[in-house]
DNA sequence: TGGCAGATTTTA
DNA sequence: AAAATCTGCCAA
């Protein structure tokens, strides 16, 4: 288990959208460690992206990804349910990778227990979903994505070709944008 | 099996 | 009022 160097989150948004394809996102809890491989994400950008929760400025819900990348910037929507992104760019340009699905790996009863299901294609394909079954909440707002509790690991390489981009999910403006990118013919993606 | 409304809270 | 969602219900 590899843990990502701090350097990696340096890359460009839409750059480390396609590379965090592939890797592992693990979180250990007192319930457990479990884990499961990105296999979905959409990226968010500082400049011509009104969807971008940056792009009114900072506020106390988005500063985290004001702050420093590499940490988890989560926020909770329509009143139901939490979204996990890494925070990516520059520190001051407010941008993040949305994590949108995993294939899961590692704890699978434990997220079956906080799923309330036993399917495991519904564990973790989509945004809400996944942080129910992994048990991100806010209280993982700014977390230090390099390091125990809660990180990326390296787990396998996945070819360009193998990477599908498509326009975002569940945004009303600059729905054009193909800032989707997910694993060709994963079974866990949220939606072809 | 696909589409749609309702849930429920924070934010602008 | 709208939101980076999910679930259950209904019709076909």
């Amino acid at each position: 288990m590899k843990i990502v160097s701090p350097s990696f989150f340096q890359l460009q948004t839409e750059t480390l959208a396609r590379l965090l394809l592939g890797k592992k996102l693990i979180y250990e809890t007192t319930e457990g460690l479990c884990s499961g491989i990105i296999v979905e994400t959409e990226a968010y950008l500082n400049e011509n992206d009104p969807a971008c929760h940056a792009s009114r400025g900072k506020t106390k819900r988005n500063a985290v990804m004001f702050g420093p990348p590499g940490r988890a910037y989560v926020y909770f929507i329509y009143g139901n349910h939490f979204c996990f992104n890494v925070v990516s760019g520059k520190e001051g340009k407010g941008e993040a990778v949305l994590i949108r699905a995993l294939q899961p790996v590692d704890g699978i009863p434990i997220m079956k227990r906080r799923r309330a299901t036993t399917e495991l294609v519904s564990l973790t394909n989509g945004s809400g979903k996944l942080c129910q079954a992994m048990g991100i909440t806010i209280d993982d707002n700014g977390r230090k994505l390099d390091q125990k509790p809660l990180y990326i690991a390296e787990h396998m390489h996945i070819e360009p070709a193998e990477i599908v981009s498509t326009t975002r999910i569940g945004i009303s403006q600059a729905k054009e944008k193909l800032l989707r990118f997910y694993l060709r013919n994963n079974h866990f993606v949220s939606r072809k």
